[in-house]
DNA sequence: CAGAAGGACGTTA
DNA sequence: TAACGTCCTTCTG
């Protein structure tokens, strides 16, 4: 053995970093609720929605449990311009940290300012992915709770929801359209499917193109620039933080049987194809 | 050494 | 049960 690269061991990390996270839920459930103008009220018994927490930190807020654990830099760099965001930093400092997440402090370690732009540009990437992620997954439960489906939560309430998304970080490139499509592959009912969630990448070159890309579209050749990123956001989505491109690419190699990816007919290392390119 | 291929078995919705 | 997730061996460039 010895060839698999090295996992994670749940079992190690501390039980808030990748447990349930009901704030997002609750803020996103309650602003739904109030676009939707009932007077109906959510019964959600101790874990009422922070409404002031809401109002200050909306989305950020709740998020920071993600945050906390993968882009620790970027916190520290949000927290500054956010007062909101002082609990999490609390929290932070109060307990051991987990050896991979390290807060990385770029005057300290003497990062140049270029590898920093990139530290930077990296963690909103990450950021941005995780925010939707998560906010579409409430979507999804959003839909069990009101008993309708995706499509009527999609059609009663697009101004609520866009709204949501204008107060995420601004990247110049978070369009509705963008936002339909997630939306689209993410509230058909089932968890998302690997290739659709490398499509949805493949779909956003401005924010991904530097961790994948399309070598031929019309072909569906596409290669994955940095594996170890794509994983990690794949891994993100699904809630797997033990995620790595040695068993994403296993997943990917389960599509050869079905006729839903292959090599293409140069094989070259990272680059696969659409066997049914859109 | 990273990646590719695929077997085997466990987990989750 | 499908779709992975995990771990593994073997092979390749």
């Amino acid at each position: 053995g010895g060839r698999s690269a090295p996992g994670l061991n749940t079992s190690q990390l501390p039980p808030t970093v990748y447990g349930p996270r009901i704030g997002l839920t609750e803020n996103s459930l309650t602003l739904m609720e109030r676009s939707r103008g009932s007077g109906e009220q959510w019964d959600l018994g101790e874990t009422k929605p922070n409404m002031e927490a809401l109002e200050r930190g909306g989305l950020y807020f709740s998020c920071f449990d993600m945050l906390f654990t993968e882009d620790a830099a970027w916190l520290v760099k949000l927290s500054e311009a956010s007062p909101a965001l002082a609990l999490p930093m609390t929290r932070m400092e109060s307990r051991e940290e987990p050896e991979q997440c390290p807060v990385i402090d770029s005057q300290e370690q003497g990062l140049s300012p270029e590898l920093e732009r990139q530290v930077e540009e990296r963690s909103l990437e990450q950021v941005q992915s995780m925010v939707v992620g998560e906010v579409l997954k409430d979507i999804e439960t959003a839909c069990k709770l009101l008993n309708i489906t995706p499509g009527m939560l999609v059609c009663t309430t697009p101004a609520a929801t866009i709204s949501h998304f204008q107060e995420l970080p601004a990247t110049g490139s978070h369009t509705s359209e963008e936002l339909w499509s997630e939306a689209d592959s993410s509230c058909s009912g089932q968890p998302i499917h690997l290739w659709q969630f490398l499509r949805e990448l493949l779909l956003k070159p401005h924010n991904y193109g530097r961790c994948i890309r399309w070598l031929n579209k019309e072909k569906g050749i596409f290669k994955i620039e940095d594996s170890a990123h794509v994983a990690r956001l794949w891994g993100l989505r699904k809630n797997r933080p033990a995620m790595n491109y040695d068993k994403l690419s296993r997943s990917i190699r389960q599509y050869y049987k079905k006729g839903i990816i292959r090599k293409p007919d140069v094989s070259q290392r990272l680059v696969y194809q659409f066997v049914h390119p859109v």
